[in-house]
DNA sequence: GTCTATACGTCGATAGAC
DNA sequence: GTCTATCGACGTATAGAC
């Protein structure tokens, strides 16, 4: 039963983290919130910081690894294609997964040391997916843009500010969103 | 000499709020970054919910502010060049205020009652700026886009990106970048 | 595995001397 | 105006019983 005590506290954490920040919840915040004392959740974690670190390191990674399997999924290797699966990926996964994007996307600051080299590596990763495509559209002049690093951080934070306002229980979907900030990108950087 | 005093306060606030956030900055960590104590800044200040307030009413209102202001100053009337205005405004905004712009984003999840509704008020009344812009364009068949609050929303978080990327230091200059978002968020919405 | 009890640091905020 | 000293609440984390 380990394991399933682990994903509760990681998804009691994550709720309280994107609520309140990390740095405003306490541990007896996350035990009491599933009703465990704070020493029993030690048994499980090792302490606040690591916590931390395991969310974000693993909502990163399954955003980045999500990214490499869309694109490599493109048929026919067309960089608006690929660009579309991008921003289609980003824009789910922060729906899907909106509470935990958003302890990514806003605690980058609350980690130290080796811990947030690793994110900062992490991110560089993803920053890098973009870039690539981004340039390969503009060697094959179907893309058009001034500087590809503004525009891959602008694209990306277009697509990250999805989960500041999105509500599952909205008026729209998380699908019809998707379509629309693929349409709205695209037409950002098309020649 | 009070008035300097308080504003080199409320500028070491901005500073330590903006790089650690709100929870995890004390009032000793602000005091002591001025070479004072923490007793003698409760002379100038009430405690440090107000502190907050304080910040985000600013800096959210004079962003308003020079919103209107350059919307007003729109010669013909023409909503592309609004749309320009806004984001301009925008991205220098967060570029000259960047500090106090980054709390102004990320920080509202730490306001409390009152201070909370109100800021959120604001944060409206900027929203509906932008769509009255959208909508006139729309309505004029310069703009095309399906869902107005989606795109306005995605303008926004578009142009706000800066502030978490830009460097003083950097090889861009703000205006540079002002000027490649107005062309990136422009093509984003016309027909 | 889960608890009670607790060590020990830091927090926001105030009292009162100077 | 600025300080030292301090209060009571709350933070992370651990010890040790069951």
């Amino acid at each position: 039963m380990a394991k399933d005590v682990e994903q509760t506290i990681i998804d009691a954490a994550i709720r309280l983290f994107s609520e309140k920040g990390y740095a405003a919840t306490s541990i007896r915040d996350i035990a009491n919130s599933i009703d465990m004392t704070s020493a029993s959740l030690y048994y499980y974690i090792k302490n606040k910081k690591d916590l931390l670190n395991l969310i974000m390191n693993r909502y990163l990674t399954l955003l980045i690894n999500n990214a490499n399997e869309t694109i490599a999924a493109v048929e026919d290797d067309d960089p608006s294609d690929k660009l579309k699966a991008l921003i289609n990926n980003h824009v789910q996964n922060h729906g899907f997964n909106k509470l935990a994007a958003l302890v990514v996307d806003t605690e980058y600051r609350s980690l130290e040391g080796e811990h947030k080299a690793h994110v900062k590596k992490l991110r560089s990763e993803y920053e890098q997916i973009w870039l690539d495509v981004l340039e390969e559209g503009k060697a094959a002049q179907i893309f058009s843009y001034e500087n590809a690093k503004i525009t891959s951080f602008a694209m990306i934070n277009l697509c990250t500010g999805v989960a500041h306002w999105y509500r599952e229980d909205g008026a729209l979907s998380i699908q019809n969103i998707a379509e629309e900030y693929t349409m709205l990108g695209l037409k950002m950087v098309l020649a």
